[in-house]
DNA sequence: CTTCGAAGTGCATTATACGGCTCTTTTTTA
DNA sequence: TAAAAAAGAGCCGTATAATGCACTTCGAAG
């Protein structure tokens, strides 16, 4: 599973952009708790949990297809 | 809530590579029941159960910095 | 040592995602 | 046109994500 990576692509640009834990809930509306669990590596967020975090954070999820060569 | 571009792709890639959801639920593991839910807009899929469809289809989930060019 | 801010954890509750089964609707094929 | 295949939807039990509250841990500062 390559949650790992996603989780630190959140943790990481928050302690970037200088945010708290606590204050990325309040913008981000998602609990605390929740944010907690999810940036100390526990948890299977949502869809809708992961983007709100990264809303916040100037992210987007996306989903790329990983080899290429299909032209869009 | 740009959840539908994700659902599209899902969506889409699984009908280029002309897999039905049946087959997609059975190689993904995913339950029928919840692709199919998922595909018709309805739900809000955690991280697991969107990575293990994109992960049939060749695809992955990812976090990027939305403006550009700030760091990689 | 004490205090404070930030982060992580345990517990309990609520909300909801997951999934099987069945039926209906839509689309495709003969 | 009918039949088959695929997609969508309702019911419903189970698993777990989301959340609040309180406590602990850790580091920095006093």
């Amino acid at each position: 599973m390559h949650f790992e990576e996603l989780i630190k692509s959140i943790k990481e640009r928050r302690e970037e952009l200088q945010v708290t834990q606590e204050t990325l809930a309040e913008l981000s509306g998602v609990g605390l708790r929740t944010l907690k669990q999810f940036e100390s590596g526990k948890g299977n967020p949502t869809l809708l949990t992961l983007s709100k975090l990264a809303d916040v954070l100037g992210m987007e999820v996306g989903l790329q297809v990983k080899n290429l060569s299909r032209n869009e």
